[in-house]
RNA sequence: GCGCCCGUAGCGCAAUUGGAUAGAGCAUCUGGCUUCGAACCAGAAGGCUGCAGGUUCAAGUCCUGCCGGGCGCACCA
């Protein structure tokens, strides 16, 4: 919708500059931004800045002799006006807004786009190790990853989620081990129990349940034969356990990819053959390494740092070797767009995996690695690690208990991704003016109400075409209008920039300035025709605050 | 030692990716319910953006060097 007015503007302002001289070829894109002061418009652009070094000219008058060439379209923009150093500030026309606040009203997604064009993306997040309960970094994850997951769709890409299983390797051996042992230790037999082993209380209750389901059966197994039962069986558990966890919280996977798969269809094999062939290996002191420092990006820098070993000089292949086959599975399944949320632990892989991307003929800027940063809990304003039930640490599933789903997603989501986050349980259990989640929840609850308490005083429903928008003139009422009018804005930049912290931001905003407004202005009252007109306004907003929550996967409680 | 994240109001954070007078919230102070939800609103106060240079019309943002905090370094996964 805006986009479209962008759209034009950028059309005739490359005419414009055209016209006073400059070589088309060399017209950078034309970018616009949302001013901080109403003043400043509604759209503002500095490619007057831009020209006037280009032309060598005043900027001030380069934006002028633009302006006077520039021509637009008035049911869009009323005004358009040289400011600042240079800028070019353009006016939304009020008839626009009417409109847009009309198809709010309705319900209309006018905020979609299509920026993606329908280009494939495998989103992958969380992929914790099928050892133990998810923890509160797996459950940032998975906010971060659903919210971009809707942002991507709401801008007209096609997305998959998908979820990797590290159902191979030495933690799910211990982790079999681990259970072994607790099995024993249950059934009465003294253990020793290892460092190197998982100490949580899970696997005592998960060696418990063979118990309660099979006796003491295993007990005259071999260790070797009892991990390869438990093995299996405590992984599938965990694997359950964590689906349900998350399904809880409300974030679901298209897909559940096994890393199992790709030595079992000898995807490793072959993915060695890939960079062989590609001259991307080499042998050295006995191991087979991946030249990952010989792949450039853009400015001729290497991606990684150092170069990896594969295949270790034993024969057995390091983690990197599954890794970079389950990458080469993703881009083999010609998905156009990776991105891959890991946690703070990782943040050492992304060189040497966009290297391997890159050979695997994926363009590096259509992968992306993004890093969940780790996330500290404060209770009474003190850090709050240890767990009752776990031992070591706070599991998913406790956080979500203590301040609910909504809490919890909406902390995560304030905040961006890649920055340490500081997570005080107290302020997000609270159900006060603190706490940021209560008060849009708040205004959505309250417009629920103004829109009931209407119909029940016998005012029709807005008939939208006919509503007389003009009768929101007030600065509340224009405000609210033009925050609404830019949703779409807002939606579109935090997609294209993995950005989910921007929605949260987004709908304080409005929130606050619909609660501004309240307290100002009566919307049902004697005057049927600005009554009409407020309402609009208030299904407009209402259904905007819904939307962002509903993209943050946070619930719009009518009543609270 | 190397790499990543961070340093902005008393506190926890924003700042449209280089834009205009650095912004909201909480806490503090003042005022506002006889009418649609006061879980709210209005106002006040609060700043050398860690320090020092540099790049340019313009720097919290980019470059260089320091200072301080957090995390990570493997032929472990």
């Amino acid at each position: 919708m805006l986009e479209r007015v962008k759209q034009d503007l950028r059309r005739e302002l490359k005419k414009a500059l055209i016209n006073s001289g400059v070589v088309e070829a060399e017209i950078p894109e034309i970018v616009f931004e949302t001013p901080k002061h109403v003043k400043f418009g509604d759209l503002s652009s500095n490619i007057a800045l831009w020209a006037a070094k280009k032309l060598k000219k005043d900027p001030r008058a380069a934006a002028n002799d633009l302006l006077t060439a520039l021509k637009f379209d008035r049911a869009m923009i009323s005004r358009v006006e040289p400011a600042g150093p240079g800028f070019i500030n353009f006016f939304l026309a009020e008839s626009y807004l009417y409109a847009l606040i009309k198809k709010a009203a309705a319900g209309e997604k006018f905020y979609t786009s299509n920026a993606g064009g329908g280009k494939s993306v495998n989103l992958e997040f969380v992929s914790a190790n099928p050892v133990g309960p998810l923890n509160v970094v797996n459950a940032r994850a998975a906010a971060a990853g659903n919210v971009i997951c809707n942002l991507l769709k709401n801008a007209g890409f096609l997305v998959t989620k998908e979820f990797y299983i590290n159902n191979v390797g030495v933690q799910t051996n211990t982790f079999g081990r681990s259970i072994s042992l607790r099995y024993l230790e249950a059934l009465g037999q003294k253990i020793e129990f290892p460092e190197d082993c998982y100490g949580g209380e899970y696997v005592k209750e998960i060696a418990k349940t063979f118990i309660e389901k099979e006796g003491s059966k295993y007990l005259s197994l071999t260790e070797e034969e009892r991990i390869a039962v438990f093995k299996p069986a405590g992984v599938q558990l965990m694997l359950d356990w964590q689906e349900k966890s998350l399904k809880n919280y409300g974030v679901e996977f298209d897909i559940w990819f096994k890393e199992s798969e790709l030595h079992e269809k000898k995807e490793l094999t072959r993915a060695f053959k890939v960079l062989e062939e590609k001259g991307m290996t080499k042998e050295e002191e006995g191991a087979r390494w991946f030249t990952s420092t010989a792949v450039l990006n853009k400015e001729g820098n290497p991606v990684d740092d150092k170069d990896r070993v594969l295949i270790k000089s034993d024969g057995t292949p390091t983690y990197l070797l599954p890794d970079i086959a389950y990458h080469f599975s993703k881009i083999s399944r010609g998905f156009d767009y990776i991105i891959d949320i890991l946690g703070p632990d990782h943040h050492g892989y992304i060189g040497r995996i966009s290297a391997a991307v890159s050979i695997g003929g994926l363009p590096l800027e259509n992968f992306r690695i993004l890093i969940a940063q780790q996330v500290n809990l404060l209770k009474d304003g003190k850090p709050f690690k240890m767990s009752k039930r776990q031992g070591n640490f706070i599991s998913m599933d406790e956080l979500v208990e203590e301040v609910g789903p909504d809490a919890a997603k909406y902390f995560f989501l304030r905040r961006s991704l890649d920055s340490h986050l500081d997570f005080d349980i107290d302020l997000a259990k609270k159900q006060t003016d603190e706490n940021p989640v209560f008060y849009v929840q708040y205004a959505h609850a309250r417009i629920c109400n103004v829109i009931e308490f209407a119909k029940t005083s016998g005012i029709k429903e807005p008939e939208l075409d006919t509503v007389n928008y003009a009768l929101l003139a007030s600065p509340e009422e224009a405000g609210l209008m033009r925050k609404v009018a830019c949703f779409a804005d807002t939606l579109q930049h935090a997609a294209l920039n993995y950005d989910p912290h921007l929605v949260p931001k987004y709908i304080e905003e409005l929130a606050q300035l619909y609660h501004s407004f309240y307290a100002r202005h009566r919307v049902v009252s004697e005057d049927k025709e600005l009554s009409a007109a407020r309402l609009a306004l208030c299904l407009g907003t209402r259904n905007i605050i819904r939307a962002g929550l509903e993209i943050l996967g946070v619930t719009a409680p009518a009543k609270m």
